[in-house]
DNA sequence: TGTACATCAGTGAACGCGCGTTCACTGATGTAC
DNA sequence: TGTACATCAGTGAACGCGCGTTCACTGATGTAC
Protein backbone atom coordinates (compact mmCIF):
# COMPACT_ATOMS: atom_id res chain seq x y z
CA UNK A 1 0.00 0.00 0.00
CA UNK A 2 1.23 3.22 -0.90
CA UNK A 3 1.28 5.64 2.20
CA UNK A 4 -1.16 8.49 2.30
CA UNK A 5 0.90 11.32 1.57
CA UNK A 6 1.30 14.56 3.99
CA UNK A 7 -0.16 17.94 2.77
CA UNK A 8 1.82 20.20 1.54
CA UNK A 9 2.53 23.58 3.14
CA UNK A 10 0.62 26.72 2.34
CA UNK A 11 1.75 28.21 -1.31
CA UNK A 12 3.53 24.92 -1.95
CA UNK A 13 0.89 23.07 -3.92
CA UNK A 14 2.67 23.28 -6.89
CA UNK A 15 5.02 20.80 -5.73
CA UNK A 16 2.28 17.65 -6.10
CA UNK A 17 2.19 18.46 -9.86
CA UNK A 18 6.21 17.33 -9.97
CA UNK A 19 5.66 14.23 -7.72
CA UNK A 20 2.75 13.51 -10.11
CA UNK A 21 4.96 13.10 -12.68
CA UNK A 22 8.08 11.11 -10.81
CA UNK A 23 5.04 9.16 -9.65
CA UNK A 24 4.73 8.13 -13.19
CA UNK A 25 7.89 7.52 -13.56
CA UNK A 26 8.49 5.26 -10.57
CA UNK A 27 5.33 3.13 -12.11
CA UNK A 28 6.96 3.21 -15.90
CA UNK A 29 10.34 1.98 -14.07
CA UNK A 30 8.55 -1.00 -12.15
CA UNK A 31 6.57 -2.63 -14.82
CA UNK A 32 6.87 -3.27 -18.56
CA UNK A 33 3.72 -1.51 -19.88
CA UNK A 34 3.16 1.72 -21.42
CA UNK A 35 -0.74 1.63 -20.26
CA UNK A 36 -0.50 4.48 -17.58
CA UNK A 37 -3.64 5.98 -16.35
CA UNK A 38 -4.43 8.82 -14.27
CA UNK A 39 -5.59 6.79 -11.01
CA UNK A 40 -2.71 4.90 -11.35
CA UNK A 41 -0.60 7.64 -11.03
CA UNK A 42 -2.59 9.56 -8.43
CA UNK A 43 -2.40 6.21 -6.54
CA UNK A 44 1.19 5.74 -6.80
CA UNK A 45 1.29 9.76 -5.39
CA UNK A 46 -0.52 9.02 -2.73
CA UNK A 47 -3.09 10.76 -3.85
CA UNK A 48 -6.95 11.11 -4.35
CA UNK A 49 -7.64 11.10 -8.08
CA UNK A 50 -9.01 14.45 -8.41
CA UNK A 51 -6.73 16.08 -7.07
CA UNK A 52 -4.57 15.64 -10.04
CA UNK A 53 -6.97 17.97 -11.78
CA UNK A 54 -5.91 21.24 -9.54
CA UNK A 55 -2.39 20.88 -12.10
CA UNK A 56 -3.17 19.60 -15.31
CA UNK A 57 -6.10 20.25 -17.51
CA UNK A 58 -7.32 16.48 -17.89
CA UNK A 59 -5.96 12.87 -18.55
CA UNK A 60 -4.17 13.70 -22.07
CA UNK A 61 -2.65 17.02 -20.72
CA UNK A 62 -0.93 14.97 -17.93
CA UNK A 63 0.27 12.24 -19.97
CA UNK A 64 1.67 14.89 -22.54
CA UNK A 65 3.53 16.02 -19.46
CA UNK A 66 4.85 12.91 -18.56
CA UNK A 67 5.92 12.43 -21.97
CA UNK A 68 7.81 15.51 -22.35
CA UNK A 69 9.75 15.00 -18.84
CA UNK A 70 10.61 11.73 -20.34
CA UNK A 71 12.18 13.09 -23.52
CA UNK A 72 13.66 15.87 -21.52
CA UNK A 73 15.97 13.41 -19.20
CA UNK A 74 16.83 11.23 -22.10
CA UNK A 75 18.14 14.50 -23.36
CA UNK A 76 19.81 15.21 -19.85
CA UNK A 77 21.50 11.89 -19.59
CA UNK A 78 22.76 12.33 -23.52
CA UNK A 79 24.25 15.68 -21.94
CA UNK A 80 26.00 14.04 -19.61
CA UNK A 81 27.78 12.02 -21.65
CA UNK A 82 29.30 14.58 -23.85
CA UNK A 83 30.63 16.93 -20.67
CA UNK A 84 33.93 14.31 -20.82
CA UNK A 85 36.79 16.06 -23.33
CA UNK A 86 37.06 14.35 -26.71
CA UNK A 87 36.46 14.86 -30.41
CA UNK A 88 33.58 15.49 -31.67
CA UNK A 89 33.24 11.52 -32.94
CA UNK A 90 33.48 10.52 -29.37
CA UNK A 91 31.44 12.93 -27.91
CA UNK A 92 28.94 11.53 -30.55
CA UNK A 93 29.23 8.20 -29.57
CA UNK A 94 29.22 8.82 -25.66
CA UNK A 95 26.15 10.61 -26.79
CA UNK A 96 24.19 7.33 -28.42
CA UNK A 97 25.63 5.31 -25.99
CA UNK A 98 23.93 7.21 -23.55
CA UNK A 99 20.66 7.30 -25.49
CA UNK A 100 20.94 4.03 -26.48
CA UNK A 101 21.40 2.90 -21.98
CA UNK A 102 18.55 4.88 -21.23
CA UNK A 103 16.30 2.87 -23.98
CA UNK A 104 17.31 -0.57 -22.94
CA UNK A 105 17.33 0.53 -18.80
CA UNK A 106 14.22 2.12 -19.23
CA UNK A 107 12.33 0.36 -21.79
CA UNK A 108 8.65 1.83 -20.60
CA UNK A 109 10.08 4.91 -20.16
CA UNK A 110 11.91 4.98 -23.58
CA UNK A 111 8.65 3.54 -25.20
CA UNK A 112 6.38 6.21 -24.09
CA UNK A 113 8.41 8.51 -26.13
CA UNK A 114 6.71 6.98 -29.31
CA UNK A 115 3.48 5.77 -27.90
CA UNK A 116 2.01 9.66 -28.28
CA UNK A 117 -0.69 9.23 -30.67
CA UNK A 118 0.03 12.52 -33.23
CA UNK A 119 -2.98 14.49 -31.98
CA UNK A 120 -5.99 16.02 -34.13
CA UNK A 121 -5.25 18.55 -36.38
CA UNK A 122 -6.99 21.29 -34.97
CA UNK A 123 -5.38 21.78 -32.00
CA UNK A 124 -2.24 22.91 -31.28
CA UNK A 125 0.34 19.93 -31.16
CA UNK A 126 4.11 20.12 -30.50
CA UNK A 127 5.60 16.86 -30.67
CA UNK A 128 8.49 18.47 -32.94
CA UNK A 129 8.96 20.53 -29.53
CA UNK A 130 8.78 17.87 -27.36
CA UNK A 131 11.73 15.76 -28.82
CA UNK A 132 13.72 18.37 -30.31
CA UNK A 133 16.08 18.46 -27.06
CA UNK A 134 17.20 15.32 -27.85
CA UNK A 135 17.54 15.47 -31.47
CA UNK A 136 19.26 18.94 -31.65
CA UNK A 137 22.20 16.90 -29.21
CA UNK A 138 22.71 15.02 -32.35
CA UNK A 139 21.87 17.41 -34.71
CA UNK A 140 25.08 19.71 -32.96
CA UNK A 141 27.27 16.83 -32.49
CA UNK A 142 26.96 15.85 -36.01
CA UNK A 143 27.70 19.88 -37.20
CA UNK A 144 30.87 19.97 -34.99
CA UNK A 145 32.38 16.43 -36.55
CA UNK A 146 31.57 18.82 -40.15
CA UNK A 147 33.03 21.80 -38.82
CA UNK A 148 36.36 20.43 -37.90
CA UNK A 149 36.57 19.37 -41.55
CA UNK A 150 34.93 15.07 -40.66
CA UNK A 151 32.52 13.70 -42.70
CA UNK A 152 29.19 13.47 -41.78
CA UNK A 153 26.20 11.17 -43.98
CA UNK A 154 23.85 13.67 -45.58
CA UNK A 155 23.72 17.03 -46.91
CA UNK A 156 23.60 19.35 -43.93
CA UNK A 157 23.33 18.57 -40.06
CA UNK A 158 19.65 17.64 -39.74
CA UNK A 159 19.34 15.11 -42.29
CA UNK A 160 22.32 13.77 -41.06
CA UNK A 161 20.96 13.29 -37.38
CA UNK A 162 17.63 12.10 -38.93
CA UNK A 163 19.70 9.12 -40.34
CA UNK A 164 21.09 8.57 -37.53
CA UNK A 165 18.31 8.77 -34.93
CA UNK A 166 16.59 6.25 -37.18
CA UNK A 167 19.44 4.08 -37.16
CA UNK A 168 19.52 3.93 -33.26
CA UNK A 169 16.00 4.00 -32.85
CA UNK A 170 15.04 1.32 -35.23
CA UNK A 171 17.87 -1.21 -33.94
CA UNK A 172 16.03 -0.04 -29.97
CA UNK A 173 12.10 -0.79 -31.24
CA UNK A 174 13.58 -4.35 -32.78
CA UNK A 175 15.75 -4.93 -29.63
CA UNK A 176 11.95 -4.57 -27.19
CA UNK A 177 10.64 -6.93 -29.62
CA UNK A 178 12.54 -9.83 -28.01
CA UNK A 179 14.95 -8.54 -25.41
CA UNK A 180 15.92 -12.01 -24.87
CA UNK A 181 18.11 -12.18 -27.72
CA UNK A 182 21.69 -12.51 -27.77
CA UNK A 183 22.68 -9.35 -29.15
CA UNK A 184 19.60 -7.37 -27.88
CA UNK A 185 20.88 -6.79 -24.83
CA UNK A 186 22.00 -3.47 -23.68
CA UNK A 187 25.80 -3.32 -24.56
CA UNK A 188 24.54 -5.58 -27.73
CA UNK A 189 22.89 -3.09 -29.40
CA UNK A 190 25.58 -0.27 -27.71
CA UNK A 191 28.03 -2.26 -29.99
CA UNK A 192 26.07 -2.29 -32.91
CA UNK A 193 25.59 2.15 -32.59
CA UNK A 194 29.21 2.35 -32.41
CA UNK A 195 29.78 -0.49 -35.73
CA UNK A 196 27.02 1.35 -37.23
CA UNK A 197 28.19 5.18 -36.77
CA UNK A 198 32.18 4.17 -37.94
CA UNK A 199 31.18 2.95 -41.01
CA UNK A 200 28.11 6.57 -40.99
CA UNK A 201 31.36 8.56 -40.59
CA UNK A 202 33.45 6.98 -42.98
CA UNK A 203 34.34 9.21 -45.48
CA UNK B 1 -24.85 0.76 -36.73
CA UNK B 2 -23.05 -2.77 -37.76
CA UNK B 3 -25.63 -4.44 -39.83
CA UNK B 4 -26.35 -8.02 -37.88
CA UNK B 5 -24.35 -10.51 -39.16
CA UNK B 6 -26.12 -13.70 -40.96
CA UNK B 7 -25.11 -16.89 -38.89
CA UNK B 8 -22.85 -18.92 -40.63
CA UNK B 9 -23.74 -22.22 -42.36
CA UNK B 10 -23.43 -25.38 -40.49
CA UNK B 11 -20.03 -26.99 -39.82
CA UNK B 12 -18.69 -23.04 -40.68
CA UNK B 13 -18.45 -21.85 -38.36
CA UNK B 14 -14.60 -21.53 -38.12
CA UNK B 15 -15.34 -18.28 -40.96
CA UNK B 16 -16.11 -16.11 -38.24
CA UNK B 17 -12.41 -16.40 -37.05
CA UNK B 18 -11.03 -14.71 -40.03
CA UNK B 19 -13.86 -12.42 -40.37
CA UNK B 20 -13.00 -11.09 -36.43
CA UNK B 21 -9.35 -10.91 -37.78
CA UNK B 22 -10.43 -8.58 -40.93
CA UNK B 23 -13.11 -6.36 -38.83
CA UNK B 24 -10.19 -5.34 -36.22
CA UNK B 25 -8.24 -4.62 -39.64
CA UNK B 26 -10.85 -2.69 -40.85
CA UNK B 27 -11.44 -0.50 -37.72
CA UNK B 28 -7.40 -0.07 -37.59
CA UNK B 29 -7.64 1.14 -41.43
CA UNK B 30 -10.60 3.83 -40.43
CA UNK B 31 -9.04 5.53 -36.40
CA UNK B 32 -5.53 6.39 -36.11
CA UNK B 33 -5.61 4.11 -33.17
CA UNK B 34 -3.60 0.91 -31.63
CA UNK B 35 -6.26 0.86 -28.82
CA UNK B 36 -8.32 -2.44 -29.94
CA UNK B 37 -10.52 -4.35 -27.76
CA UNK B 38 -12.24 -7.29 -28.22
CA UNK B 39 -15.81 -5.48 -27.68
CA UNK B 40 -14.71 -3.40 -30.68
CA UNK B 41 -13.95 -6.29 -32.86
CA UNK B 42 -16.91 -8.37 -32.27
CA UNK B 43 -19.00 -5.19 -32.69
CA UNK B 44 -17.34 -4.31 -35.93
CA UNK B 45 -17.86 -7.93 -37.32
CA UNK B 46 -21.74 -7.96 -35.84
CA UNK B 47 -21.38 -10.68 -33.58
CA UNK B 48 -21.95 -10.11 -29.34
CA UNK B 49 -18.40 -10.25 -27.75
CA UNK B 50 -19.32 -13.96 -26.71
CA UNK B 51 -18.96 -15.15 -29.75
CA UNK B 52 -15.06 -14.35 -29.74
CA UNK B 53 -14.40 -16.83 -27.40
CA UNK B 54 -15.39 -20.41 -29.77
CA UNK B 55 -12.49 -19.07 -31.88
CA UNK B 56 -9.88 -17.34 -29.42
CA UNK B 57 -9.34 -18.35 -26.03
CA UNK B 58 -9.25 -14.58 -24.47
CA UNK B 59 -8.42 -11.34 -25.49
CA UNK B 60 -4.31 -11.66 -25.92
CA UNK B 61 -4.82 -14.51 -27.92
CA UNK B 62 -7.50 -13.11 -30.49
CA UNK B 63 -4.71 -9.63 -30.37
CA UNK B 64 -1.85 -12.02 -31.46
CA UNK B 65 -3.47 -12.80 -34.15
CA UNK B 66 -4.04 -9.74 -35.23
CA UNK B 67 -0.61 -8.88 -35.08
CA UNK B 68 0.16 -12.05 -36.73
CA UNK B 69 -1.91 -11.13 -39.84
CA UNK B 70 -0.45 -7.30 -40.10
CA UNK B 71 3.19 -8.95 -40.29
CA UNK B 72 1.90 -11.25 -42.63
CA UNK B 73 0.36 -8.71 -45.11
CA UNK B 74 3.37 -6.42 -44.70
CA UNK B 75 5.60 -9.58 -45.79
CA UNK B 76 2.80 -10.15 -48.71
CA UNK B 77 2.90 -6.81 -50.13
CA UNK B 78 6.73 -7.32 -49.96
CA UNK B 79 6.74 -10.81 -51.61
CA UNK B 80 4.42 -9.18 -54.46
CA UNK B 81 6.85 -5.95 -54.98
CA UNK B 82 9.62 -8.54 -56.10
CA UNK B 83 8.19 -10.91 -58.79
CA UNK B 84 8.67 -8.11 -61.18
CA UNK B 85 12.26 -8.88 -62.79
CA UNK B 86 15.52 -6.84 -62.09
CA UNK B 87 18.61 -6.59 -60.47
CA UNK B 88 18.85 -7.70 -56.32
CA UNK B 89 19.80 -4.38 -55.89
CA UNK B 90 16.10 -3.14 -57.75
CA UNK B 91 14.36 -6.19 -56.21
CA UNK B 92 15.99 -4.90 -52.47
CA UNK B 93 14.61 -1.56 -53.19
CA UNK B 94 11.16 -2.22 -54.57
CA UNK B 95 10.42 -4.77 -51.42
CA UNK B 96 11.45 -1.97 -48.60
CA UNK B 97 9.42 0.60 -50.44
CA UNK B 98 6.61 -1.23 -50.48
CA UNK B 99 7.39 -1.59 -46.81
CA UNK B 100 7.32 1.98 -46.38
CA UNK B 101 4.71 2.33 -48.43
CA UNK B 102 2.40 -0.13 -45.78
CA UNK B 103 3.68 1.75 -42.88
CA UNK B 104 2.81 5.18 -44.24
CA UNK B 105 -0.96 4.15 -45.47
CA UNK B 106 -1.60 1.91 -43.02
CA UNK B 107 -0.27 3.84 -39.85
CA UNK B 108 -2.42 2.01 -37.37
CA UNK B 109 -1.91 -1.67 -38.82
CA UNK B 110 2.16 -0.82 -38.58
CA UNK B 111 2.59 0.53 -34.92
CA UNK B 112 0.43 -2.55 -34.23
CA UNK B 113 3.74 -4.64 -35.26
CA UNK B 114 5.94 -3.30 -32.89
CA UNK B 115 3.41 -2.31 -29.57
CA UNK B 116 3.52 -6.27 -28.37
CA UNK B 117 4.59 -6.19 -25.46
CA UNK B 118 6.87 -9.35 -25.15
CA UNK B 119 5.36 -11.41 -23.03
CA UNK B 120 6.42 -13.08 -19.69
CA UNK B 121 9.41 -15.30 -19.90
CA UNK B 122 7.70 -18.30 -18.70
CA UNK B 123 5.17 -18.92 -21.01
CA UNK B 124 6.31 -19.41 -24.60
CA UNK B 125 6.16 -16.38 -27.17
CA UNK B 126 6.98 -16.11 -30.30
CA UNK B 127 7.76 -12.52 -31.65
CA UNK B 128 10.22 -13.55 -33.50
CA UNK B 129 8.17 -16.51 -35.59
CA UNK B 130 5.55 -13.55 -36.07
CA UNK B 131 8.10 -10.92 -37.69
CA UNK B 132 10.06 -13.86 -39.33
CA UNK B 133 8.26 -13.79 -42.86
CA UNK B 134 9.21 -9.76 -43.51
CA UNK B 135 12.31 -10.23 -42.10
CA UNK B 136 13.60 -13.09 -43.98
CA UNK B 137 12.67 -11.45 -47.11
CA UNK B 138 14.68 -8.74 -46.40
CA UNK B 139 17.78 -11.13 -45.64
CA UNK B 140 17.32 -13.13 -48.48
CA UNK B 141 17.57 -9.90 -50.82
CA UNK B 142 20.92 -8.99 -49.24
CA UNK B 143 22.25 -12.57 -49.80
CA UNK B 144 21.14 -12.46 -53.22
CA UNK B 145 22.90 -9.09 -53.89
CA UNK B 146 25.87 -10.83 -52.32
CA UNK B 147 25.90 -13.82 -54.00
CA UNK B 148 25.88 -12.01 -57.20
CA UNK B 149 28.98 -10.18 -56.23
CA UNK B 150 27.44 -6.89 -54.51
CA UNK B 151 28.83 -5.25 -51.36
CA UNK B 152 26.34 -5.82 -48.30
CA UNK B 153 26.57 -4.01 -44.59
CA UNK B 154 27.58 -6.52 -42.74
CA UNK B 155 29.54 -9.64 -41.86
CA UNK B 156 26.86 -11.65 -43.33
CA UNK B 157 23.09 -11.05 -44.64
CA UNK B 158 21.48 -11.39 -41.14
CA UNK B 159 22.82 -8.72 -39.81
CA UNK B 160 23.15 -6.14 -42.89
CA UNK B 161 19.65 -7.11 -42.81
CA UNK B 162 19.31 -5.95 -39.13
CA UNK B 163 21.21 -2.71 -40.33
CA UNK B 164 18.85 -1.96 -43.05
CA UNK B 165 15.31 -3.03 -41.39
CA UNK B 166 16.85 -0.76 -37.93
CA UNK B 167 16.84 2.53 -40.39
CA UNK B 168 13.70 1.72 -42.15
CA UNK B 169 11.66 1.20 -39.57
CA UNK B 170 13.38 4.32 -37.34
CA UNK B 171 12.71 6.55 -39.58
CA UNK B 172 9.58 5.33 -40.15
CA UNK B 173 8.51 6.21 -36.19
CA UNK B 174 9.54 9.45 -36.56
CA UNK B 175 7.67 10.28 -39.51
CA UNK B 176 4.71 9.09 -37.84
CA UNK B 177 5.75 11.13 -35.06
CA UNK B 178 5.00 14.02 -36.70
CA UNK B 179 3.65 13.53 -40.39
CA UNK B 180 2.28 16.76 -40.96
CA UNK B 181 5.97 17.90 -41.79
CA UNK B 182 7.44 17.87 -45.20
CA UNK B 183 9.65 14.81 -46.17
CA UNK B 184 7.57 12.95 -43.82
CA UNK B 185 5.17 11.69 -46.40
CA UNK B 186 5.38 8.43 -48.11
CA UNK B 187 7.25 9.38 -50.91
CA UNK B 188 9.45 11.78 -48.40
CA UNK B 189 10.36 8.68 -46.80
CA UNK B 190 10.43 6.14 -49.51
CA UNK B 191 12.99 8.96 -51.30
CA UNK B 192 14.91 8.56 -47.88
CA UNK B 193 15.16 4.74 -48.03
CA UNK B 194 16.68 4.88 -51.44
CA UNK B 195 18.78 7.00 -50.89
CA UNK B 196 20.31 5.17 -47.59
CA UNK B 197 20.30 1.84 -49.74
CA UNK B 198 22.51 3.59 -52.21
CA UNK B 199 24.88 4.76 -49.62
CA UNK B 200 25.02 1.53 -47.45
CA UNK B 201 25.16 -0.74 -50.71
CA UNK B 202 28.46 1.22 -52.15
CA UNK B 203 31.42 -0.92 -51.73
C1' DT C 1 -42.23 -39.66 -45.27
C1' DG C 2 -42.47 -37.86 -40.82
C1' DT C 3 -40.64 -36.86 -36.44
C1' DA C 4 -37.66 -36.85 -32.44
C1' DC C 5 -33.28 -35.60 -31.30
C1' DA C 6 -28.36 -34.00 -31.28
C1' DT C 7 -25.41 -30.59 -32.79
C1' DC C 8 -23.89 -26.28 -33.86
C1' DA C 9 -23.40 -21.05 -34.12
C1' DG C 10 -24.24 -17.69 -31.67
C1' DT C 11 -26.96 -14.61 -27.92
C1' DG C 12 -28.45 -11.77 -23.74
C1' DA C 13 -27.89 -10.67 -19.28
C1' DA C 14 -25.01 -10.24 -15.75
C1' DC C 15 -20.60 -9.91 -12.92
C1' DG C 16 -16.92 -6.96 -11.04
C1' DC C 17 -13.47 -3.84 -12.41
C1' DG C 18 -10.94 0.45 -13.42
C1' DC C 19 -11.50 4.39 -15.99
C1' DG C 20 -12.02 10.00 -16.35
C1' DT C 21 -14.56 13.46 -14.44
C1' DT C 22 -17.95 16.28 -11.40
C1' DC C 23 -19.31 18.08 -7.16
C1' DA C 24 -19.92 19.60 -2.67
C1' DC C 25 -17.07 19.18 1.19
C1' DT C 26 -13.23 19.47 4.96
C1' DG C 27 -9.88 20.93 7.73
C1' DA C 28 -5.47 23.12 8.34
C1' DT C 29 -3.18 27.59 7.92
C1' DG C 30 -2.48 32.14 7.38
C1' DT C 31 -4.40 37.19 7.78
C1' DA C 32 -7.14 41.32 9.30
C1' DC C 33 -8.91 43.66 12.88
C1' DT D 1 -3.64 39.06 22.26
C1' DG D 2 -7.66 36.89 20.67
C1' DT D 3 -10.88 35.78 17.22
C1' DA D 4 -13.41 35.76 12.93
C1' DC D 5 -12.66 34.87 8.38
C1' DA D 6 -10.62 33.79 3.73
C1' DT D 7 -7.71 30.87 1.35
C1' DC D 8 -5.66 26.82 0.11
C1' DA D 9 -4.63 21.72 -0.66
C1' DG D 10 -6.80 18.09 -1.07
C1' DT D 11 -10.91 14.45 -0.22
C1' DG D 12 -15.01 11.14 -0.68
C1' DA D 13 -18.77 9.77 -3.00
C1' DA D 14 -20.88 9.38 -7.04
C1' DC D 15 -21.76 9.34 -12.25
C1' DG D 16 -21.78 6.71 -16.58
C1' DC D 17 -18.85 4.12 -19.46
C1' DG D 18 -16.46 0.25 -21.73
C1' DC D 19 -13.85 -3.53 -20.53
C1' DG D 20 -13.06 -9.10 -20.36
C1' DT D 21 -15.37 -12.98 -19.02
C1' DT D 22 -19.11 -16.39 -17.30
C1' DC D 23 -23.30 -18.64 -17.79
C1' DA D 24 -27.51 -20.57 -19.09
C1' DC D 25 -30.03 -20.09 -23.18
C1' DT D 26 -32.05 -20.20 -28.18
C1' DG D 27 -33.19 -21.48 -32.46
C1' DA D 28 -31.84 -23.17 -36.93
C1' DT D 29 -30.09 -27.25 -39.25
C1' DG D 30 -28.80 -31.64 -40.08
C1' DT D 31 -29.33 -36.88 -38.88
C1' DA D 32 -31.36 -41.42 -37.27
C1' DC D 33 -35.05 -44.21 -37.21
Amino acid sequence: MIARRKRNQRGQGALLRSELITAAMRILDRSPTTALSLRMVAKEAGVAAPSVYAHFTDVRDLMTEIVRECWRQLAQEMGDGIIAEGTGREALTRQLCAYVRYAMERPSRYQMLFAMQPMDKAEPHDIPGIIQPAFRKVRDALRAIRDAGGTIPGENSFSAALLVLSVVHGRIALAHLAPWREGNSAPGVEAFVAEVLERLLRP
